[in-house]
RNA sequence: GCCCACGUAGCUCAGUGGUAGAGCACUCCCUUGGUAAGGGAGAGGUCGAGUGUUCAAUCCACUCCGUGGGCACCA
């Protein structure tokens, strides 16, 4: 007799062993149907795993996370299968199953094509009308090898070579095609479904490695149901219009261009957004005790060398001969013999030098040093990307120099400040990742050892989750990143922390302590919105260019009907900007239609309508971005209210406190 | 940096081996219109750059640059 417990708690017996079929029948003929695996004791299985002791067991279908999970990686096999038919000769790699789809890497000579895709499709529709049946078998790992290696999958048996060998591989057979994989699989090939569309053509690195060959990666998405694939790619269509890209072109808030690749150059509107940012966050640290620096643009390399970051990070740091080029036609403009200096990349060794003026007292610490540091990095071309990535950047930097008795108070400090200023801005769905000692690595592993336990235990401390990013950290400290996602839903990092022992250690960072000893000072490196740039980007999709009151590049526009009104929407437009609003006015021949359309479409939040009516009467009729309703409202009353309503969210209640007594 | 794709007017995009087109935007004229595009006229392009093939290249080939999607990188 098998005892098998259901997930709503209830137990079932069984006679005989019986495998996940059988047990989805003996619930339901229906639920049989639908049946795509079985979890035992909370592992997913093969729906052909026989039962055969008391488990906990649940039947699994593809409305199931786990069961979407084990769609996306069949997709995979089955792309590879249909890919293999198509091509022959092409090697298959890896195929796992990813959020929303799965991919598959291919190794083939010949590129495939864009139009492949669709060929690739359906050819793929065809192996689920066919219908294999999908079976398990487990071979011994040098049988596998030399099986592999005999029909020409050098990747494959590579794969399995890193496998012990006394270790059996288990093999999944769908028809005539087969792969080895760990499992689990759907029963058959039909019950994947067609609700799947190959989605793009990547090249990837073997084993993620750049020293290793480009493979040939296609990437697919598959759901349960046609609906749910349309609902995706709808969803994916509409985030495409949130690009702050397109919208940074709509809005005219800034643009690129090629003798600059990767450096912003920031219209009126942009500055805007810009400027009211650096201004909230630096009222943010004022309040928090920092304080304010301004360290230099360019510095000699050999300092860079004393810092470290010469040796690691040189080739994307952008390098500059301290010589004046000769003006003179002939010869050469530099000899070459000036000494390097660099653009700063970071701003962490000119705070220190700056900590390292006169001597500082255990009482001095903690300080908290920052700066709006424009840094400069040479990133890969191919790295670049909009605001999100950029060669320069604007970072919303500190470090805070203490005590090691502080680093826990202090990271604790930094991350209510850093949720704080989040919920502000209105991000609720952030991620943390602690990013662990990595291979290379300065200073000794008992202090990354300590200095991970406090990241984490602060985090802890302040009630967040985090998941660990394995060797993922600095070369001098680990890291806490804090992730945003765009609009399409990339990750990435915008906030940071970074504990760090080395650089004080090699810039000689001390202070006095209690006993009349010198220490080292403990570095935390830190920015909240990491780059400007990168913020201001994530900020526009998020919000798909409406932006909030108070960041806003055009606050109000007062537009008239008739000219009637323009010298009454001219006083108001005075008044407004008396009032420390952003305003324009448009007084220009065109009909309100129009005006009201060009507005919107122009996110400015609120338009004021004026025509002779409202000129007589000392009101605005007031219409709301995103909304067809409008009020007329006396002149002195709006503009009290949208003074108000234009508040930054750090100014706005203590304003509102005021208001009120 | 690597793989694939793309690059035509300010923007979005057609198009062709015989030196270019639309819509919107822009300028001017008419229109003074009550909440998401009123009408007319005009101006605007070395078709990303270079080399080659050809009688002839925006179109074909190659190289380079840039952009997009990934990969790698991200102090």
């Amino acid at each position: 007799m098998i005892k098998l417990t259901l997930p709503d708690g209830s137990i079932r017996e069984a006679e005989a062993p019986l495998d996940g079929l059988a047990f989805a029948e003996s619930i339901a003929k229906s639920l049989a149907k639908k049946a795509i695996a079985i979890k035992i004791n909370g592992e997913v299985k093969d729906l052909a795993t026989v039962i055969d002791r008391d488990v906990a067991v649940e039947v699994i279908t593809v409305t199931t996370p786990d069961g979407l999970e084990l769609l996306r990686h069949d997709a995979a096999h089955v792309m590879a299968e249909a890919v293999q038919e198509l091509f022959p000769g092409t090697q298959v790699t890896i195929g796992p199953a990813i959020e929303n789809g799965f991919f598959y890497d291919f190794a083939r000579k010949e590129p495939f094509r864009p139009e492949d895709l669709e060929k690739i499709e359906e050819r793929m529709r065809q192996i689920v009308d066919r219908n294999e049946v999908i079976t398990r078998e487990l071979w011994t790992r040098d049988d596998a090898v030399a099986y592999f290696k005999s029909i020409g999958e050098f990747y494959k048996a590579e794969i399995i070579e890193g496998i012990p060998s006394a270790e059996d591989v288990s093999v999944y057979k769908q028809g005539n095609w087969l792969d080895l994989c760990r499992g689990p699989h759907l029963p058959s090939t039909g019950k994947l479904g067609k609700s799947f569309k190959l989605t793009k053509l990547a090249g990837a690195y073997w084993r993620g490695d750049s020293r290793n060959e480009m493979l040939q990666r296609i990437y697919g998405t598959v759901w349960a149901t046609d609906a749910e694939l349309k609902a995706y790619l709808t969803m994916i269509e509409e985030a495409e219009k949130r690009d702050h890209r397109k919208i940074g072109r709509e809005m005219d808030l800034y643009h690129f261009q090629e003798e600059s690749q990767g450096s912003v150059f920031w219209h009126p509107k942009g500055y805007v957004i810009f400027n009211q940012l650096e201004a909230y966050i630096r009222r943010r640290l004022n309040a928090s005790d920092y304080v304010e620096v301004k360290t230099p643009q360019l510095m000699a390399s050999k300092f860079w060398e004393q810092s470290g970051h010469w040796g690691k990070y040189r080739e994307n740091m952008f390098v500059v001969p301290d010589e004046i080029p000769n003006t003179e036609d002939e010869g050469p403009v530099l000899t070459g013999k000036g000494d390097l200096m660099a653009l700063k990349p970071m701003n962490c060794p000119a705070h220190v030098q700056i900590f390292n003026q006169g001597i500082k007292s255990y009482r001095d610490l903690p300080i908290r040093m920052a700066e709006f540091g424009c840094c400069h990095r040479n990133e890969a071309h191919g790295a670049l990307h909009g605001l999100m990535r950029v060669r320069q950047m604007t970072q919303d930097d500190a470090h805070i120099f203490c005590t090691e008795e502080q680093i826990q108070s202090e990271t604790e400090h930094f991350v209510n400040l850093l949720y704080a200023v989040y919920q502000d801005m209105g991000f609720a769905d952030v991620v943390i990742k602690l990013a662990t000692r990595p291979e290379k690595f300065g200073g000794t592993i008992e202090r990354w050892d300590a200095a991970e336990k406090a990241l984490g235990d602060a985090l802890r401390a302040t009630g967040h989750d985090f998941i660990i990013a394995e060797g993922e950290g600095a070369f001098y400290a680990p890291k806490l990143e804090f992730h945003l996602k765009d609009a399409i839903g990339r990750s990435w990092q915008v906030g940071t922390l970074q504990l760090d022992y080395v650089l004080p250690e090699r810039l000689g960072a001390t202070y006095v302590a209690e006993d009349g000893s010198r220490k080292n000072a403990v570095m935390l490196h830190r920015a909240i919105l990491g780059t400007l740039e990168r913020f201001i980007g994530i900020m526009i999709e998020s919000c798909a260019g409406k932006l909030p009151m108070w960041l806003a590049p055009v606050q109000v526009v007062v537009a008239t009907i008739t000219s009637d009104a323009d010298d009454y929407a001219a006083e108001a437009v005075a008044l407004l900007r008396a009032a420390g609003l952003r305003v324009e006015l448009d007084v220009r021949n065109e009909k309100i239609n129009y005006k009201v359309r060009e507005h919107s479409v122009g996110k400015v939040p609120v338009i004021l309508v004026a025509g002779k009516r409202e000129a007589e009467e000392r009101t605005v009729s007031m219409r709301r971005l995103g909304s067809q309703d409008q009020s007329v409202v006396g002149l002195d009353a709006v503009i009290k209210s949208l003074v108000a309503e234009c508040l930054p969210p750090d100014l706005a209640p203590a304003a509102m406190k005021a208001a009120a007594e």
